[in-house]
DNA sequence: TTGATATATTCGCATATAGGTATGTATTAT
DNA sequence: ATAATACATACCTATATGCGAATATATCAA
């Protein structure tokens, strides 16, 4: 077996550094694959193809204006994300790493 | 170009759900190799190599006791993953949601 | 020393990727 | 009709993945 797609979920869409460049850009509102083109380092084909893999795991929607595809963010995809990582937050706390120096510590102190 | 590697950063490591199962696990406390492996439907190598790449990352920590080998959590390794995903929660409020729908329902009508 | 336990590594495989380049397809303008 | 603009898709390549199976390595037990 291969890895999960990329389209798999929002995990594995925003595993690519570019397309957190482009959700990071549609946060403040919407744009043309024109507009994401000039703002970012991407080639025209490859925005293209990070957004449709953003639209099919639900993390941006589109819609036509002329010749133009106004691509907008919706966030709400990222959720999982959040709720997931959420869980964690209180694990760095200051006390928890300090205990995980000191175990390391001991670690040291018995192989090294 | 490949996909970046899973041990490029925490967000390439964490996009696979094996991996979040095993911290899921972690985020109780210190672990052993088999004791993972008694949890979760995954075989030991395939743990073993699982751990390799959370510890590539520094998700996990890792110190030996006889022949166990006992992996914690290093949760502060998620932080940039929290701190990006931070700022997109506001825009999953209702208020953003329904504006959504109705530009949704504008295309709709303009291309249904 | 021999065997058992605990973990790591290697090998083979099928697969999907990101990027480049080229081309296709709408839509608007002349 | 023709050209130009905006975007999408197809094709190619190199790469590294996750899993299964087998094997290697280390530690403890008898």
């Amino acid at each position: 077996m291969a890895r999960a797609a990329t389209t798999a979920d929002a995990f594995n869409a925003v595993a690519e550094p570019r397309r957190r460049q482009i959700l990071d850009v549609l946060v403040e509102g919407e744009r043309s694959v024109t507009d994401l083109v000039e703002v970012l380092p991407v080639s025209q084909p490859q925005v293209s193809k990070h957004l449709k893999v953003l639209k099919e795991v639900g993390l941006v929607r589109s819609r036509s204006v002329g010749r133009q595809r106004l691509y907008r963010l919706n966030a709400i995809a990222l959720r999982p994300i959040h709720e997931w990582v959420k869980e964690y937050e209180r694990h760095w706390s200051e006390r928890l790493d300090r205990l995980d120096g000191y175990l390391d510590e001991l670690q040291r102190k018995d192989q090294g």
